[in-house]
DNA sequence: CGCTTTTGACCAGCGC
DNA sequence: GCGCTGGTCAAAAGCG
């Protein structure tokens, strides 16, 4: 088929897989939890459960718990090594949930807005977006967290099949450890740098 | 003019 | 089988 595979996780290349990049036009947006879907690996500890500070959230995991090694910090290639199994295996699902005043967080891809719909039991519409490259068939979906609406809840479904069409911050390391904890969220680490777009760089 | 957004309709999956 | 719900389609409108 596409002789052009999808980069791969261990590049950190987040963009990629459509995490926002901290975006110096939106200094407010902060990336607090990564969470993955419920992906049916053993390897991966369920670390929120029915305790989960948000019921929607049940089924995933926080992706800073899947290191069971290392305990009390995780390292985001081990994180993305994980969903890259769930990519071959399963195709995979990311979501997270961002503490931001924007909905559409600025990820570096050109998305298209293809539907909204009410869900049950949420005041907020849940908006789908398609990326806008062709031939490339990730999706978004991006909601309020309804119980707290400073919280944009994003899931992203597939990985792009082509570059950033923008800017992007990538970590200069594979290993690229982010210390967290329960209360403090996460933010872009300071060591990541910008960068172009491979095919800028030519 | 081309691309994006809006929005109602349609469809599929699931539970009862 | 029926109704509910979530996801997608597609035509029309908006915008640069």
């Amino acid at each position: 088929m596409s002789s052009n595979p999808p980069q791969s996780p261990f590049s950190l290349n987040l963009p990629s897989y459509g995490f926002p990049t901290h975006n110096q036009d939106h200094p407010s947006f902060q990336l607090s939890d990564y969470l993955i879907d419920d992906c049916s690996d053993e390897s991966v500890t369920p670390a929120v459960t029915s305790s989960s500070p948000n019921p929607m959230f049940e089924n995933f995991h926080y992706a800073n718990q899947f290191s069971s090694t290392d305990p009390g910090s995780s390292s985001i290639s081990t994180d993305y090594g994980v969903m890259k199994k769930i990519k071959l295996e399963s195709g995979f699902r990311i979501a997270f949930r961002t503490k931001s005043e924007l909905e559409n967080l600025d990820d570096g891809f050109k998305w298209r807005k293809y539907g909204k719909k009410t869900v049950k039991n949420s005041p907020n519409p849940r908006n789908y977006y398609r990326c806008s490259n062709g031939g490339c068939s990730v999706k978004k979906r991006i909601e309020r967290d309804r119980e707290d609406r400073n919280y944009v809840i994003t899931t992203y479904e597939g990985v792009h099949n082509h570059e950033s069409p923008s800017v992007i911050y990538c970590a200069p390391h594979q290993n690229l450890t982010v210390t967290s904890s329960d209360t403090s969220p996460l933010e872009v680490p300071q060591t990541w740098s910008l960068q172009q777009p491979a095919y800028s760089q030519v």
